[in-house]
DNA sequence: CTCTGAATCTCGTGT
DNA sequence: ACACGAGGTTCAGAG
């Protein structure tokens, strides 16, 4: 990885135009060749920046002390670096990095959901988790004690999309004569109220489940915190 | 901001939880308190990340060359990093940034087709941009020669979503007895195969534009290529 | 302020 | 390779 702190003028072209005015920055080139430029605030996303792969052509014009950087990828997307008065300029190889662990996203949720359908409602159980559909799996599938199914479809966060794609699922599954009467069920930490009022309208459960709650009902084993 | 290439062991508990093994890495901090950790690969997105707002709690055991930060936002978030073997540690102030100019994206083609709606099909006329209704406004009302209402949503890319949106218009702007049978027409670069089906089956045309022919059409003025 | 939709999104997964 | 969905999304704009 190279760390580059300096003044630069830098120009995209591509899937939009954009550039920016002479400043101080950090240009950081990644061993696959990606380039990205960060100013001093905002979140982790870069002002510009050019994902690999790509080629990097720098000029510099004899006694002079400004270069320029020609960042082309595959397509038809450039950037455009003018960079003077360096005040850093460092190499360091870090290596290969072991890659990142995740836990606790919507899989995680379908997955403890799916051995507990009764937390939703007393009288369900699982049929099968990612249903399929001829337009996707519905993320879990139940019946009722008295033998009617419930389409589910799980959300972090329940959003109008969400509602729509249940809708989808529910408009086929409807027109399986074996199914009868499919009911469905919004499950999310919170739901958005036009996603609620759009539920509402189409006979769709919202459901709130509470993460931490859920935590509880798996069997405890090696936990983060 | 201040860099730090730094051997580090990353744990992150909030929305997720996560955690990075002992590996070398670029730990940057920006001036606003926010902090991010780059491996030397991916695109722009760090492996973990604090947005600001954020505290930072920095503890050095007596004598150990270890440090433990520990960076907290306002809610639940918590970023625990282990730091030992720093290879670079520098702080540079980069002073304000004068910030991106952008060019070129879906308002833009908005505008443009606003101006020559009968490049989309030679017999629309504009009636208003951002045409209101109940759930939000339609991005173009055009009118056809004989006098029928067009409702024209237009995509940088159009998937399944864009065709949902303009049905929803649809179904409103339907009601109105002033406007009659309204058409629909999604616009975009490229149109999804399963948007186009989708399309297909709500009765709503597809056109394809492209975004340099639509450049041609605006009046030549400064454009940076 | 919150909410909504776009993004040079990025990143995974499945076909 | 392409398509689709999720994201600790981030970002800008509107209500």
């Amino acid at each position: 990885m190279r760390l580059i702190v300096a003044t630069c003028e830098v120009d995209y072209s591509g899937r939009l135009s954009a550039h920016l005015p002479q400043a101080q920055r950090l240009i950081m080139v990644k061993s696959d060749g990606s380039v990205s430029i960060h100013n001093d605030g905002g979140a982790y996303k870069p002002l510009n920046w050019m994902a690999a792969p790509c080629s990097i052509v720098i000029e510099q014009p004899a006694g002079g002390d400004q270069q320029t950087w020609t960042v082309k990828n595959k397509g038809s997307d450039v950037l455009k670096i003018a960079i003077s008065e360096i005040s850093l300029d460092t190499t360091i190889d870090l290596g290969i990095d072991p890659g990142l662990e995740k836990d606790g996203v919507e899989a995680h949720l379908q997955e403890i959901l799916s051995s507990h359908p009764s937390h939703l409602r007393s009288d369900l159980s699982l049929v099968r988790r990612e249903y399929p559909t001829a337009i996707g799996p519905v993320d879990l599938m139940c019946r009722t004690d008295d033998g009617r199914y419930v389409a589910i479809e799980i959300k972090r966060r329940g959003e109008i999309d969400g509602v729509e794609q249940l809708s989808r699922y529910l408009e086929l599954l409807r027109r399986d004569p074996l199914l009868g009467e499919v009911e469905g069920m919004l499950v999310a930490q919170v739901v958005k109220p036009q996603a609620r009022v759009l539920a509402r309208d189409r006979a769709i459960q919202c459901v709130i489940v509470d993460y931490d709650d859920l935590r509880g009902l798996e069997p405890r084993e090696n936990r983060l915190f």
